[in-house]
DNA sequence: TCCAAAATAGACCGACCGGTCTATATAGAC
DNA sequence: GTCTATATAGACCGGTCGGTCTATTTTGGA
């Protein structure tokens, strides 16, 4: 155990921060399962083995409040996998390419458990919790902004690249839903190549 | 058992289909809006005004079995709407055009509390009850089908017909999950034209 | 008309839901 | 060491869940 914890993060937030986050990773996981409803907080604490007197410590608000840190959780995650993609790659044709690779490697590695990590909340939610339905917003929002500066910066104009961003992120999610019902990642790898065929076609023009 | 059974279709079916459909309806919306698991049967026989004794008297299998059939209608209705559009315009371009303009329609008149009636059920469900699984599947199986075979008359290879037929279903059920969050249509419009312009394209290679 | 099948009606059940509450343990500040 | 947050722990609550069960009403064929 290190002697000094202290810098900038007082000392006490480093237990806290650590059953925080197991919370919130426990009920990403579950949410992006089998979705909000049917997800229960027993479910929840059995995996991040934690009594439910923690929960409501570090999430006064219940389930609503620790779904919204689960979503914007898996918002940051997805945003960050598609912008480490964006930077390895020159061209957000072969980025598109790269991510769809890794969501169809996330549906393979996991039996098909485990597809867009808001999606399934956000339509059972999206006349539900106001909350719930920010953090997906803004969640969606990030990803499409990522994507729609690197197509700006190739030269589109903006109105074209968000367009085109929403695109992306419109096929990616939609093969992702019929990928989990067909238990084949084949859709999302399908929808990776002719986006990408797509973004290079629209470069040309 | 009596030998009585002729014809084939008894009177006596009539009101029993009309409880069943109006069981059946209620449940799709129901589903539609909100989910499988965060719909509870009383919420679904307020809506139908049908006691509980006839929901298990036509449904045996409860809420799985009326699930299913809510999701197998809903497919239909989703199918069928296609297939107008197929019918009624020539090209499969316009076609989705125009499917597509009719999902804006149904989301925008519904306050964007209905999306695609399969989608959010085939999320939460996906690894969950087999019954609810294989309704899902066929229901998007079959509107793949139906493009795919208008997108195949016009002369493109099989092969590239069901690729072509399974990625407009994606970016059309991908918006429409954008298009609730967003609590605008624009996503689906868009997704629309990306998708006419793109089989236009892919007809004159 | 009469009757069995079909359909409606809803009381009732155990299980589990999300949420509250009190009690105990742990750790950093002084 | 002592004191006070902070955090862990889980019993407990009213309500609702899906499902079962027993009546009663309706209905169409003989």
């Amino acid at each position: 155990m290190p002697t000094s914890e202290h810098a900038e993060a007082p000392a006490s937030s480093r237990k806290r921060g650590e059953s925080r986050s197991r919370l919130i990773t426990a009920a990403a996981q579950l949410f992006q399962e089998q979705g909000y409803a049917a997800t229960g907080l027993s479910e929840i604490l059995d995996r991040a083995k934690m009594p439910k007197g923690s929960l409501y410590h570090h999430f006064p608000g219940g389930k609503v409040e620790l779904g919204a840190a689960a979503m914007e959780c898996a918002g940051q995650v997805l945003q960050q996998t598609l912008s480490a993609r964006l930077e390895s790659r020159g061209s957000s044709a072969e980025a598109i390419r790269a991510f769809s690779q890794d969501l169809a490697g996330w549906l393979e590695g996991s039996d098909f458990t485990k597809g867009c990590p808001v999606a399934t909340v956000a339509l059972e939610q999206a006349n539900g919790e106001p909350d719930l339905v920010a953090a997906i917003r803004s969640a969606f929002e990030g990803v499409i902004q990522a994507l729609s500066d690197q197509l700006t910066a190739e030269g589109r104009t903006p109105e074209r690249a968000h367009r085109l961003a929403t695109f992306c992120l419109s096929a990616l999610e939609g093969a992702l839903v019929l990928a989990r019902t067909q238990r084949s990642s084949e859709p999302v790898r399908m929808a990776g190549e002719e986006l990408a065929v797509l973004i290079s076609d629209s470069a040309r023009a």
